[in-house]
DNA sequence: AGCACGCCGACT
DNA sequence: GTCGGCGTGCTC
């Protein structure tokens, strides 16, 4: 028997299976999907079985055995192995970096070299030296050294070692082990039924109080328990219970125990809410595809506040009830425990968590609960898409336009499309929910093929639950603002709000979007900005630490105060972070209490959730923020949502930034007024009459997104063409841009290859056939023209039609690594980009 | 990605 | 004459 392993080594070159022997000790463990240990030229690696053959006749000359098998249970299915493949082909990625993915991070190989003290004495000669005397006698007093421990110990013997093991005095052996260990507790075992623990009682000497307590709490509970309980529970100390155990009357040994994060949290169970009439209809809708295991995409548009998470429970408990499973995706920042207590709360211990807060540890045992079946839902960010179930009925992703549904890294993955992807491969049912679903999706709904249906199916909410208004939205010009001498960042309007809730002891939320708006240190007299030496962004000022920082490389230099171009001191910070905003807050509304939170107050762990905590305690008046602040907060005090500067988003040079100032102004605005009482939202801007601020503040979503789609459509943008980014980067720039150049040329003989028709040189187009059409723009260099000292160029590939442009850039990309590897010239593609730059 | 094999300069 | 520079090519 054989299998096809793909090897960690993310290259070119060895991006492909290669074949070894599955010796006849580990075919009871070898699966597709398990991850083994194998030699690889002269190391070993780990590696994934993606194919299993049963004949022994392989076309490979000299066929190598799998060393080990490392885990008890496959950490990919079979299923999981085919997505891996998918991905890595439409993202252009190497499969195994795709396979890697899904895993937690705790199963990312560790690779040590454990050295040891040969059988052979070696050669006398070379024993003699005293040097090497010591190297041998310090690996045979530890039995055996790991490569590292050595070598930092014997910093300077480096060849002198390599000479001890080729000359066979010291040995080498190489081991792939997890990066996590399972966590271990001591735990107390009485002997069955308290067996022989009276004798025991009565042998122990009379003062022995402290071991008789423990044998009597023994007899009394006969079952295991955790040391640490133990010791808590009758108050004694580990010495007692072990000395115990010497004598044998009872056992105390190490037992595997998981990290659960929410032990000791108990979740109110609850049941299932009676449905509006129009709740009920989506439901239906839902319910009947799961129950028919239909492979099924819904969008569901449904507005803020309308309950759309009651709508997934319900489809989660049909789901369960047919004995499958389901997987739930939210962003990264909605995954609050708010969230997660709402779904404990109606499945209890059949939900496993997933989220990035989570500790390596805590992460992988919620994972491996998924493995061992002891789950049916899962809930989690991004990469909870890929959880090993088998079985799966519904996958749901909530507030499906967030562009965090995109990696960044490679594999660049979109989390909807692997979803689609993925329900396909196990006839599933996929419901994308959003009050304002992504244009990609609201498209797909509307295409027609061949009259066929299209792709997804759209489901509505358009009430809110109990009826309650959306709140009314009043646009603020801040031009009539500076026009009547305001300069402040508040407009009169939101200023007399803030002052009218605080009298009333209500809650105001403020929102400021920071991204492309960060605090900046500029001179009043020359202009200079202070910008970081090797990438092309200016630095941000952190008022904590009072320096300036890198965003991209993390560079950092002291706080000026003298313009270090013109010697001016009228130097300052400008723009509006958040830390300006709660200084004027202070200023104006003396002793208000505020709350902010942005990427400086929520780094540490849990911080996010003690900010929310104390918010919703009322134990501050305002809660200040960046975009996290929008997302999926339910305060019912909240009756104020001020949005400080609309524009921030909009001018962000990007065909998107209309969505997105659309999608965070319907967000925020759906933030007040969920409950009783009335809310109210004011949005600061200076572009009133932008058709995405008017649409936001009349709560038209349709209308939005058909004046949105009809611009698309005329530009040639996503969702009627497609795009991908290749972007290139080197520290020299002409050599740059020739082989930007060169990439583009080949990239369109290329391109003519797969083409029934000529290329159109003079619109610089490619037409194959009425279905596919491509367009090369650029390159040029890309909007941050620097990271790290080396130099970015890129690339925009707009195409229409099916998925031959992956291919045809893919060929083009190997074509180019073959030909730059040796200049260090990098290359990084992105399929369907969620950011041009 | 590593690591070995292999072919040309500055040393014992 | 050798030690070692890193260019090229392979890993089942």
């Amino acid at each position: 028997m054989y299998a096809k392993v793909i090897v960690d080594v993310p290259a070119k070159q060895t991006n492909r299976a290669f074949d070894y022997e599955v010796p006849a000790s580990l075919t009871k463990w070898v699966e597709v999907g398990s991850r083994v240990g194998v030699p690889f030229g002269p190391r070993v690696l780990q590696g994934f079985v993606v194919e299993l053959h049963a004949d022994t006749q392989v076309d490979v000359k000299r066929i190598k055995p799998i060393l080990n098998v490392l885990d008890l249970v496959p950490p990919l299915t079979e299923e999981l192995v085919m997505l891996g493949r998918w991905v890595s082909r439409m993202y252009l990625c190497h499969e195994v970096t795709a396979l890697q993915a899904m895993l937690p991070a705790a199963l990312k190989a560790k690779y040590e070299r454990m050295i040891g003290v040969g059988e052979e004495s070696g050669e006398q000669a070379l024993l003699e030296m005293s040097d090497l005397q010591e190297i041998v006698r310090f690996v045979k007093s530890k039995g055996s050294v790991s490569m590292d421990a050595l070598m930092e110990r014997f910093a300077s013997e480096g060849a002198l070692i390599k000479q001890l093991l080729s000359a066979g005095i010291l040995t080498e052996e190489q081991k792939v082990k997890d990066r996590m260990n399972t966590k271990k507790a001591l735990t107390v075992f009485p002997p069955a039924g308290g067996l022989g623990l009276e004798e025991a009682l009565l042998e122990l000497p009379a003062r022995a109080n402290k071991q008789k307590d423990v044998l009597r709490y023994l007899l009394e509970h006969p079952h295991a328990i955790r040391l640490t309980a133990l010791m808590e529970t009758i108050e004694v100390g580990a010495s007692t219970v072990k000395s115990l155990a010497d004598r044998g009357w009872i056992e105390l040994r190490e037992v595997e125990v998981m990290r659960d994060p929410y032990a000791g949290r108990a979740f109110a169970r609850t049941k299932p809410l009676p449905l509006t009439e129009e709740q009920t209809g989506v439901f239906t809708e839902i319910r009947d595809a799961v129950a028919a295991e239909r492979n099924e995409v819904f969008l569901l548009h449904g507005v803020t506040g309308s309950g759309k998470t009651e709508v997934y429970l319900q489809s989660i408990q049909q789901c369960l009830d047919m004995g499958k499973e389901a997987i739930v995706l939210v962003p990264e920042i909605s995954l609050t425990p708010q969230m997660v207590e709402r779904f404990k709360g109606r499945f209890g211990d059949l939900v496993a968590v997933l989220h990035s807060r989570l500790s390596n540890g805590e992460r992988y045992d919620e994972w491996r609960k998924i493995t061992r079946k002891q789950v049916k839902v899962v809930i989690g960010a991004r990469s909870a898409i890929f959880a090993p179930f088998t079985q799966i009925g519904l996958i749901i992703i909530d507030e499906e336009h967030e562009s965090s549904y995109k990696q960044e890294e490679s594999p660049k993955y979109h989390t909807r499309d692997v979803a689609v992807q993925r329900a396909k491969q196990q006839n599933a049912v996929v419901v994308l929910g959003s009050a304002t679903p992504s244009l990609e999706s609201i498209e797909l709904t509307k295409r027609r093929r061949d009259r066929e249906k299209p792709p997804f199916r759209l489901l509505t909410m358009r009430e809110r639950v109990a009826n309650r208004p959306m709140p009314p939205v009043a646009i603020v010009d801040m031009r009539e603002e500076l026009k009547n001498g305001n300069r402040s960042m508040f407009s009169r309007s939101l200023y007399k709000a803030i002052e009218d809730r605080l009298q009333k002891k209500e809650q105001i939320v403020l929102l400021l979007n920071r991204r492309g708006y960060a605090t900046f240190v500029m001179c009043r007299t020359c202009g200079f900005v202070s910008s970081c030496p090797h990438c092309d962004i200016s630095l941000t000022y952190h008022q904590s630490s009072r320096m300036l920082r890198c965003h991209y490389c993390g560079y950092a230099e002291r706080e000026v105060t003298q313009c270090p171009s013109c010697q001016s001191e009228h130097i300052r910070h400008f723009g509006t972070g958040t830390q300006r905003v709660e200084e004027e807050l202070s200023k104006i509304f003396p002793g208000i209490r505020v709350i902010r939170m942005d990427v400086d107050t929520t780094t540490e762990k849990g911080s996010h959730e003690k900010w929310l905590t104390m918010f919703r305690e009322k134990q501050a008046d305002v809660l200040l923020g960046t975009q996290m602040v929008a997302k999926g907060l339910d305060f019912p005090d909240v009756t104020l949502v001020g949005v400080i500067a609309a524009d921030t988003v909009l001018n962000i040079p990007d065909f998107r930034s209309a969505e997105r100032t659309f999608q965070l102004l319907t967000q925020v605005a759906g933030r007040a007024g969920r409950h009783e009482k009335q809310g109210e939202v004011f949005v600061q801007t200076y572009t009133p009459e932008h058709y995405s601020v008017q649409y936001a503040s009349q709560h038209d979503y349709i209308a939005f997104a058909n004046h949105e789609l009809d611009i698309r459509a005329n530009l040639g943008y996503p969702p009627y063409q497609r795009l991908i980014l290749v972007t290139f980067s080197h520290e020299s720039v002409p050599l740059l841009v020739r082989s930007a150049e060169a990439f583009v040329t080949r990239l369109k003989e290329i391109a003519m290859e797969y083409s029934t028709k000529q290329m159109d040189l003079f619109a610089n187009v490619v037409s194959m056939d009425s279905s596919f059409h491509m367009d090369v723009l650029g390159p040029v260099a890309s909007p941050i023209s620097r990271i790290k000292d080396r130099y970015r160029f890129q690339c925009v590939v707009k195409y229409r039609g099916e998925d031959q442009a992956a291919d045809i850039v893919g060929r083009t990309v190997a074509w180019f690594e073959e030909r730059s590897a040796k200049e260090k010239l990098q290359i990084s593609v992105d399929v369907d980009p969620q950011y041009l730059m």
